[in-house]
DNA sequence: CTAAGTGCAAAATGTTTGCATACTT
DNA sequence: AAGTATGCAAACATTTTGCACTTAG
């Protein structure tokens, strides 16, 4: 975690601004240049990967990684109020879709995982594999 | 979950036989195919890659990517329906180690996801992600 | 004979890197 | 002026796809 020294650069301050008001959980690094694109601001995109990176190491953000095809997704989790509690995914074996899930009765098992089998669960990088209930309903 | 019918050939042959002995957890695309030419076999990248796919529908392999970066590991985890409860599979992202679980505590968020979330869950190709007890000690 | 499987090479995807230029301090 | 940051394009690595050829049934 060593936030490296940095100047303050108009790319770093518009890409998290956009995070900070960005309601979407998943955004990708496809997502930021398509922001900045559409308002005439420019961007690399390798600048924008060496902020996001920079920006998990510093803690800014968080990155979920999932699936080698699928571009990895980042959520915004600086110093802000955010969900207290872990969060989840769930993707769809069938349509891919990928559901954020924010509930209790899971956070349970993060604290069971460490209590009985010592393991600390990451569920930030974690994924539930299954089928969606619309998928399911076919 | 559609085992399509299938002929019999020799690189599908070959490539069973080589996870049914093969002990390692983490088995790329790329290993089977070393395995093949160390064995005086041919096989395209391509056939590789459509038989795991079609291995992991079938639950035959268990397939999991920790970073899209790397390339993604399969394991064998047989045909039939072997452990009688729900398994679930640790893996600690220091050292790579890999833990089957069998829990009943565990089993229950395969029910609550489903009640609450709609959710019908995989638990043969979820692979639950952290850090494990001898890895966190340090 | 037909449908499925194979292999090569090319394409697609997501990410990283080299390097010359521009910007912060 | 010194050290970062940027942006383009090329490089990378993994996986997918198009297509002609082969093989199993």
């Amino acid at each position: 975690m060593n936030s490296k020294s940095q100047y303050k650069t108009k790319q770093r301050e518009i890409l998290i601004q956009y995070f900070k008001t960005s309601k979407s959980e998943h955004v990708s690094a496809a997502d930021v240049c398509d922001y900045f694109k559409k308002h005439g601001e420019t961007i690399g995109q390798s600048t924008v990967y060496r902020h996001l990176e920079r920006l998990v190491d510093e803690g800014v953000l968080n990155k979920y990684s999932f699936d080698p095809t699928a571009p990895a997704c980042f959520e915004y989790v600086g110093e802000g109020a955010h969900h207290g509690g872990t969060c989840f995914h769930c993707r769809c074996e069938k349509c891919g879709k990928l559901i954020h899930l924010h509930c209790e009765e899971l956070e349970g098992i993060g604290e069971h995982l460490l209590k009985d089998h010592g393991f600390r669960l990451n569920s930030m990088r974690t994924v539930l594999y299954g089928i969606c209930e619309d998928c399911a309903d076919k």
